[in-house]
DNA sequence: CATATATTTGAACAAATGTTCAATTATTTA
DNA sequence: TAAATAATTGAACATTTGTTCAAATATATG
């Protein structure tokens, strides 16, 4: 159902979409919390933010095939917060972006305050 | 293919292991990522950092039908991401966690800061 | 060049997600 | 109670996502 009302609270849908963002901007948030909403992903940057490791590295600690761990990386590597350097036959991956890393401290900080606070 | 090699790097991989995050951490963390992950909860969240909202406002704002806002905020709900008051037949909703918009604010801060270094 | 190793890629498939539609609940008012 | 309004819910559907499998690249070495 469709609310029929003009606008229920003129006022404070107007102070709100004043100060609309972007959509642009909204479409490109949406994909970098997205690319940090897979556990996997969340794994590997975690891990990478410790120290620089090649797909061989990542697929035997998350358990995983290096097939799975390099479809990961890709779809990092496309949204820029990995990077990669060659040496030989391999690849090793470090974060690109240091703000990625601070997302997801500041995530695992608010899950670990909350779970605190529902006991 | 599995990598057939015992640890390419093995120093490395420990010192990662060793800072393993917790499963349950990780997986909290992902679920709220991907609670953020979507175009639509960003700008319902985005206008709720700025006023408290009826479903039916959040509705016209976004162009987009009751039943649509109402199943979104039903999960920012089973989250903890927002909190509402009943007033009659209608009911307000407000960000419940600070830490929230502040992750918001901070992806929406890279998204923009990455879009100038392209160019 | 042929072989081995490290990684990437594309197709395929099951599982999850966002929206719509129709029906239902909750609240107010006549 | 009946009608109207605001919101919620469940089922259905198309779309997207994560993984696997098999095949293809890229690089080093015999």
């Amino acid at each position: 159902m469709k609310c029929g009302v003009e606008y229920i609270h003129r006022d404070a849908v107007e102070r709100a979409e004043n100060q609309m963002i972007d959509e642009g901007v909204v479409l490109d948030s949406a994909t970098v919390f997205k690319a940090l909403s897979d556990p996997t992903r969340i794994k590997i940057l975690h891990a990478l933010s410790i120290t620089e490791l090649c797909v061989c590295d990542l697929a035997k600690m998350m358990g995983m095939s290096v097939s799975a761990i390099s479809h990961h990386l890709r779809l990092l590597r496309a949204l820029r917060i990995v990077k990669f350097r060659k040496e030989g036959k391999v690849v090793f991956y470090s974060l690109d972006d240091v703000h990625i890393s601070a997302l997801i401290k500041s995530c695992v900080e608010h899950v670990q305050e909350g779970s605190e606070v529902e006991g």
